[in-house]
DNA sequence: CATGTGACGCCTG
DNA sequence: CCAGGCGCCACAT
């Protein structure tokens, strides 16, 4: 095993970050929203620049990175990792908290929390 | 400062 | 439905 592999992963906790940890902290459980909605909330034009802070969640699990997934409503990664068995462990969280699905790697549309309503 | 890399998303064919 | 292409932007190197 090489020692990168071993490494601690530093986690720089820039102001992006945190505004993208403050908004994921506000999905309710029970409900999903996407690096898309997520990044226009706190005005930014990139879901991918979200995903990146994602990538590494120094907060979990106060802050519910699980649920966040792509605009296609599939799950995107998790753990920073895109691996069948990554995803399913995402999915069985969120299925653990009542999101349903239309298929097993698809979010049915009612369980999206888009930030528009304060009471989901 | 230049380049590469994504847990993305939208548009085209 | 399935590729590609490309814009996007924070971060690492």
């Amino acid at each position: 095993m090489g020692l990168a592999e071993m490494e601690p992963v530093d986690v720089k906790l820039t102001d992006y970050r945190m505004k993208v940890y403050l908004a994921v902290a506000a999905i309710p459980q029970g409900k999903v929203s996407t690096y898309g909605l997520v990044a226009r909330h706190i005005g930014c034009s990139s879901a991918r620049a979200v995903g990146q802070a994602l990538r590494v969640n120094p907060f979990a699990p106060d802050v519910p990175c699980h649920r966040v997934v792509r605009s296609d409503l599939k799950l995107g990664g998790f753990g920073g990792r895109t691996d069948a068995s990554a995803l399913a462990r995402k999915r069985d969280l969120l299925l653990s908290e009542g999101v349903k699905f239309v298929d097993p790697d698809t979010i049915h549309p009612d369980s999206l929390y888009d930030f528009s309503q304060p009471a989901g």
